[in-house]
DNA sequence: CCCTGATGGGAAACCGTTTTCGGGCGAGGT
DNA sequence: ACCTCGCCCGAAAACGGTTTCCCATCAGGG
């Protein structure tokens, strides 16, 4: 079981390195006969060509970077196991980059950069400055980035479309007849979120409703903090209370959940909750969220597919004794900005609004004396 | 910004390739000016080592592998965090493989040991045959199992005391008085599922409990079958009904409280309910639950030292400019198998057993007419 | 003053593969 | 039968580092 070189096989096959080696890329210049001969010793021995001496040799690997921001996501863990999907099938390996600590990002960079480790970079919901990625997109390093957009970087990328999203999100909720429409959102430094913020705003608006800065809270994604905004939410007098609530993402909504229930309001009687993403739980909650599904899966393939082409012609990699492998991708248009639409997926958790105090406002006129 | 090699550096430094080389792996045999002066060189260049050649000439990597059974479960993203705390702290970067298709796992193995394109095997929560990872072991690539344990496979491996933090469950829910516990189990190929029921059967036991065989159900993991399951639970009759759940994690945890609302009954006035892992969200739902902390992240960290210093001694990676960096690590003791303590969180999802039927049968043994 | 030893630095072999280039050999045409 | 191709395959030069070995130099001691 020591290392076999190709020079073994060579031996062992009765022929030199650089037939074995033309056999590995399957160059058409090598003999059927000899090809198979070769490929037969080849497989005897468990042969393995050395990844090191052959990516010094070609000058380049087979393997992509992807950076994300720590794995506890349940977006990057769906994203990831798209990206395996479409890598793995191609023969590319995936190393990791957890970019939790933001002080060695440049460093990060640096290394990735020059040491010319990967032939292509996957980038995840990223809140660290876009510059050094564009830099080594125009040194020639495939990046493509996912979940991550800013509107002046001209990087490929792939998104769900938030904005339609959130549109979608709120008419669900202004057709079951809410007009108090709160919005707990997710960190707004991603561009996603304003997306998504935007979307809240516009469907309001365009629904004739004034959106009262009352009813936005910050969320930032911790479930603490969504909990505390969320009871300040659900401690308003009941005229000023929101009926409804969209969650910029599906656990701040149970966090909403959790809040509202400490108020002893009843979801979806009470008050509606409404999230954003769909991750596997929203169906097994008590009630089941309605939220708008984001395609993660699809998101990460795409990713991959988009930065493999954008990698280059890649030959298959396992040199199977397969014959017409020659399946016609689909060729490769041009398509720096991938939106992926979004679904809304009603389940329990959003009900009509309360008829407590009707469509023109009964109790509210009453106790408000001049202001209207 | 073209690529650059060590002999422009070493021509841009004025000495040659080997004192260059020499420098990069801090060798003592270079003067201290030198050094100064050719690192200066190389800063001001931005040059890093082409990772193929190094790997190529040193015949090793700096890349452990990581093969993990798709991200999306928590324990293997907080897993992670702890993984790439350590190997980032010590200039590895991972490589993960995705097993998710069984079918080119015997491949996969191959390419990993052959290629020699890491130096390192971390492989958590495994479902596969051990045998192709006891052989690469034997190889000599080092490798550590993380919560896959096996009776027979003398690799090393790091764990939670699944057993031990089952048995605490069970004194918990025992304590609170509860006779009838029922078991929803988890995927049962896992060694950490047999060890929770084991714990489970030999908490009962010792209390003087017969195990009920009609309390102990298959979940498997899967929110549809748990629900499923858990709802024949709810629907005995009321004196064969479990008091108590152990459930297998946290989400079948959650799935069980599902079924148990579905089936009008209120946790933990009705049903107590306590769950394994102590994932993020299990302090935000309703009510917050009550379950066995694994320590996850720790786990991850250990496994990573355990595997960094069964690769040996690694310098420290860009060589800077500090001096005196010896710190003197704790001595690598044999380890093989580090087994780790959990710990009961105390929430709200379990209270003492109901008294509708005290404790010597009040209602039981009315309606029961003789069977005691 | 010469010899010795230590020490910093250079030359070159090597790691395992790719790839270019040239040559041997068989077949076909005249 | 000879020449001309064309097709396969072998020889050798990269690829960018590491590492061994040896030489030059300088200091110190006899």
């Amino acid at each position: 079981m020591a290392k076999l070189t190709i020079r073994d096989i060579a031996a062992l096959a009765g022929v030199s390195k650089s037939t074995v080696s033309l056999v590995l890329n399957n160059s058409p210049k090598v003999d059927p006969a000899t090809r198979r001969h070769v490929l037969a010793v080849m497989r005897r021995n468990r042969y393995v060509p050395s990844f090191a001496a052959t990516a010094l040799a070609k000058g380049s690997t087979r393997l992509i970077g992807m950076v994300v921001p720590g794995l506890s996501w349940h977006m990057v863990a769906s994203i990831n196991i798209g990206v395996a999907a479409v890598t793995e099938r191609s023969g590319f390996d995936i190393i990791l980059y957890t970019a939790t600590n933001d002080r060695d990002y440049g460093s990060l960079i640096d290394r990735i950069l020059t040491s010319s480790m990967v032939s292509g970079l996957l980038v995840v919901s990223h809140e660290q400055p876009l510059e050094p990625l564009v830099q080594l997109h125009s040194d020639g390093l495939p990046v493509v980035l996912v979940n991550t957009i800013d509107a002046d970087v001209a990087l490929p990328s792939v998104t769900a479309d938030n904005y339609d999203g959130a549109l979608t999100a709120m008419d669900h909720l202004l057709q079951l007849g809410h007009e108090r429409i709160a919005c707990v959102q997710g960190r707004m430094v991603y561009r996603c979120c304003q997306d998504r913020y935007r979307g809240y705003l516009d469907a309001l608006r365009s629904a004739g409703i004034q959106p009262d800065p009352e009813l936005t809270k910050p969320g930032d994604f911790l479930p603490e903090q969504i909990r505390a905004r969320s009871r300040e939410l659900f401690a308003l007098p009941a005229d000023q209370r929101p009926t409804a609530v969209f969650a910029h993402s599906d656990v701040t909504a149970y966090a909403v959940m959790t809040a509202a229930a400490e108020a002893g309001l009843r979801v979806p009687e009470d008050v509606s909750v409404i999230g954003f993403d769909d991750i596997e739980s929203a169906a097994q909650i008590r009630p089941p969220l309605t939220t708008i599904q984001q395609p993660f899966v699809d998101m990460g393939k795409r990713a991959a597919e988009m930065l493999l082409d954008a990698i280059g012609p890649t030959d298959e990699p396992p040199a199977g004794e397969s014959a017409g492998e020659s399946v016609g991708d689909e060729p490769a248009d041009e398509r720096p900005r991938l939106v992926m639409p979004t679904s809304l997926i009603v389940r329990a958790s959003c009900g009509p609004a309360p008829v407590t105090r009707s469509p023109r406002g009964r109790t509210q006129t009453t106790t408000t004396p001049a202001k209207a």
